[in-house]
DNA sequence: CGGCTGAATCGACAGCCGTCGATACAGCAT
DNA sequence: ATGCTGTATCGACGGCTGTCGATTCAGCCG
């Protein structure tokens, strides 16, 4: 935590940027980005995740992220920690409540590995 | 299996294509949004998934798969099922062989919902 | 200071997931 | 037909993951 700290800093190495349709992924790449996929392997932490960013401000308290769920505070704790350890989100005590906002870069990378260049080569058989 | 069979189906539902930035995800797009991403939240398959797709003809045997991994035959079949049974890609034998190849439109729609519309709001602190 | 609220951590537990070897199935070749 | 190669399925097992209640920590307020 300690403040955002290395907010802009996200490996921007190379090659895991472009679309991988390009080329294959080396094995760092691809476990490096297996975690950020499995950050958003489930539902709770989808919601929260757009939750978080589209909500006014482009940040949210953690106590607007419990309410819409049916679990527990420490459960819903719990997936934030592993999105901020993902590197997807940033997070930052003020006062009395804890603010959590989306680190677009990040998603900009996924996004940008999981682009198709072209369109459907096979669709029509 | 059969064959492609619905290839081309897709629920092309409607909210779960925006990008996640513009509203939160409803409790069913983001359960079947994770399940894309569960699939993707694995070094292996990802290398798969960009080896197949950047392979020559945009698809690949299986026997171009299993050498390039340390682990058996049987567990690259597993991945490639889970791969197929996401919508993430299309699979037929052809005689001999068993071909797989990426279905785009369902990268698309990931690569959509993860754009950041607009640039970083907090990296200057 | 004492108590209160918001959030994170801890420890435990059930269920899921990746992996394997063994086996079954499909298609070609002899 | 018989055997061989390529691929999928099966059953088992260890490790990871999501969840909880209980507890702890941080900051505000009286």
């Amino acid at each position: 935590m300690s403040k955002q700290a290395d907010l802009t800093v996200l490996g921007q190495d190379a090659a895991c940027c472009a679309p991988m349709v390009r080329e294959p992924l080396g094995e760092v790449d691809a476990a490096e980005l297996s975690r950020m996929f499995k950050a958003l392997a489930d539902p709770i932490r989808l919601r929260l995740l757009s939750l978080i960013a589209s909500h006014e401000g482009g940040e949210a308290c953690v106590c607007d992220l419990i309410g819409p769920f049916d679990v527990s505070q420490p459960t819903i704790s719990h997936h934030l920690k592993v999105l901020r350890e993902a590197g997807l989100v940033g997070s930052e005590r003020r006062g009395t409540w804890v603010y959590y906002w989306v680190l677009p870069e990040a998603l900009a990378k996924l996004s940008a590995l999981l682009q198709t260049p072209a369109v459907p080569a096979k669709a029509s058989a």
